[in-house]
DNA sequence: GTCTATATGGCGATAGAC
DNA sequence: GTCTATCGCCATATAGAC
């Protein structure tokens, strides 16, 4: 694949993520989508023929922003607190940048949620080999034994939930200041990971 | 308000719900709810004269569901940590009965989050009670200390999210058997409880 | 109150000039 | 490659018979 498009291309694709991100597939408009790429409609149908087909370049682009930061440190042999520190660090660290992401995965988990575990599987992240990963460092006593699936869905909620319900939480927790809830969400690098450890350690 | 309506306007109401909650505002069709509610799509318009109004009935029904129980026991003089459990245990009681609305509330709060923020604020949510009254336990050295922000939006994740990413956890975790995730989620009253307690207890 | 038939508008998609 | 103009469909909404 040739990583030179042309500029239309990328005009239209960068458009078009923050139309889809904002508005899901449904509520998304051809017209708007050309209108903020400063272009005609019809150009977008003559570089990507339809809507679903430029619907699809994004879907795969997003979750190639993703998955790889959720797959990287799985398998290494560091310990289960360790692994969770980095992966809370690195799993925030994504979402601050495409802080809309959490909202346009879970519109498509319900639209076509197969489709995402296919997509997940092609990428690598395979969830029994996380939750025997998980279930190692228990049987070993590193840390509290408790059902993996649960540990692994509270990682999950804690970092993208925050995102999804983003401008309700804004409004309600800070007055509505986006400098302010951006801050909130990078201490939660720390916070999580506290969080959890603190959870799971066993005195 | 009269408690008596009309038979017909309550299988309105039904199938508009199902068809809201699963599909979004944008996604839903008047006739997929006609249909569902075994009539023809003008008695719709007969009895709501608008998508946006029928819409606008569901809303709000929809939020008189679990903010109620979401205010209940915040003004009790329980401790923090009997709070958390009763919390957990009725916030999941609904969320099981009503699994969609997650989804539901996500996608308004994306749409219009001041609306929300209001009806919030109508039936007695006030965020700010809610935090003085965890804090509260942590100056009295009860539970440790932290920004009573962050516990808050930690409760609401671990509780909502896994209804709103339920089909492809489901797929994930359970071989799409709905049954057992739905008895995982069962298990979650408990769990989720334990966990955030474990995380907050001073030792 | 409930139906069938139809009006009205919006949106995805295409044709064709340049 | 990019634009304007337009087609054709589908969804909301209304008119009017029963």
């Amino acid at each position: 694949m040739s990583t030179q498009e042309t500029d239309t291309e990328q005009l239209i694709l960068k458009a078009a993520k923050n139309v889809f991100f904002k508005k899901g597939y449904d509520g998304a408009r051809m017209q708007e989508i050309a209108d903020e790429a400063g272009m005609n409609k019809a150009l977008l149908h003559y570089y990507f023929r339809s809507k679903d087909k430029l619907f699809e370049a994004i879907f795969k682009n997003a979750f190639q922003q993703f998955i790889p930061v959720m797959v990287e440190n799985i398998l290494s042999g560091i310990s289960l607190e360790k692994k969770i520190e980095i992966f809370v660090d690195n799993y925030l660290k994504v979402l601050i940048e495409n802080p809309q992401l959490p909202n346009f995965v879970l519109t498509e988990i319900n639209r076509d949620p197969d489709r995402i575990f296919e997509m997940f599987g092609k990428m690598g992240f395979k969830p029994e080999i996380v939750l025997q990963s998980i279930q190692k460092d228990m049987d070993e006593g590193k840390v509290k034994s408790m059902d993996p699936r649960h540990l692994l869905i509270n990682i999950i909620s804690l970092c993208a939930f925050p995102f999804a319900a983003k401008p309700l939480m804004q409004i309600m927790l800070f007055n509505n200041d986006a400098q302010k809830y951006n801050d909130f969400l990078e201490e939660r690098k720390k916070e999580v990971s506290q969080f959890i450890i603190h959870s799971i350690k066993i005195n």
